[in-house]
DNA sequence: GCATCATTACTCGGATAAGAAATGTCCGAGTCGCGCAGG
DNA sequence: CCTGCGCGACTCGGACATTTCTTATCCGAGTAATGATGC
């Protein structure tokens, strides 16, 4: 029960792009930013497409860029479209197999494991929904020279 | 991002383990009980023994029993057990590599992102730790069948 | 000088390998219960 | 009949395959800028 690394330059790869001021970056550069794999952050990076957090454009000066202002990227957002919106707690009902599941009648409900591990989840997706992108933009702004630096790394 | 299956097989293993009254069941019950791989059933039992969830005997009559009362065991400590304490989010500080790593001052404090994404973890943690396995017992308890069948199933 | 066009370099995007982790299987060490022999 | 002992069967526990997923890499299709060319 890991989460990819891809949740980790995804997040960092959105902050940069928030901060450097160029129209659009390119995958060479962002990768650059963080020493990260240029082909296998392109990856990430297309999920983010995919998911409408980022926009993307071809040919030369093209790249990604930011689909909407980080005030409304929440790291909800990011998990999930990199990790996917499958549960994180696969229920295969083996309470209906085996000895117990064949002598049980057919049970009424949803299994309450299921159940109580859902809950759980969803207390994890609410405090994830709950910080946006902002709030950590905010929190590196503290150090006054980041926005300064970045910008002259990417651009 | 998934939980690995042995977490639903422990949960319900642990339930059955409550429901019944023998002293102590051994691998191959348990598994038919839901139809699970003795084997692979056994060996994630073995981590439930290794983080005091379930004390083993051996030899004949020998078998798994509970260490404490269901209303001591939480959600948490199944999870933990099966999936190891490991935080989720493995935060690799790609903050401090790349262009951007070598052009920042060493940065003072944790890491924003690796915050964030623990307080996240923790709400998770919390919801998991609020849930007794006795409270999905008496969930179960409701259909008033259950114990009934369980322990015929398995005794 | 200016518009048009072919070239070129650069981008994303998806198809293709290598490595790690989860899943599944097998066999050995140890121990408790049971049957048997002896008193 | 009672006691002690040897045997056997059953248990857990860890070492060994197989499948799935994550991680990493490579190459092609497409596009926008650029420079040359003709008017």
């Amino acid at each position: 029960m890991r989460l990819g690394k891809g949740v980790e330059w995804a997040v960092h790869t959105l902050l940069n792009l928030n901060m450097a001021e160029s129209g659009a970056l390119g995958t060479p550069q962002l990768a650059r930013a963080h020493d990260l794999p240029p082909a296998y952050l392109n990856k990430q990076l297309q999920l983010l497409v995919k998911a409408g957090l980022l926009v993307s454009s071809v040919g030369p000066h093209g790249g990604f860029s930011l689909a909407r202002p980080v005030e409304e990227i929440t790291l909800l957002d990011v998990v999930l479209a990199i990790e996917g919106d499958e549960p994180m707690f696969r229920c295969e009902e083996i309470r209906c197999r085996g000895t117990i599941g064949e002598l049980s009648p057919r049970p009424t409900g949803p299994c309450q494991v299921k159940s109580a591990m859902r809950r759980a989840e969803r207390a994890w997706h609410e405090a994830l929904a709950g910080q946006k992108l902002a709030d950590i933009q905010a929190e590196l702004d503290e150090e006054p020279a980041v926005r300064r630096i970045v910008r002259s790394a990417l651009d």
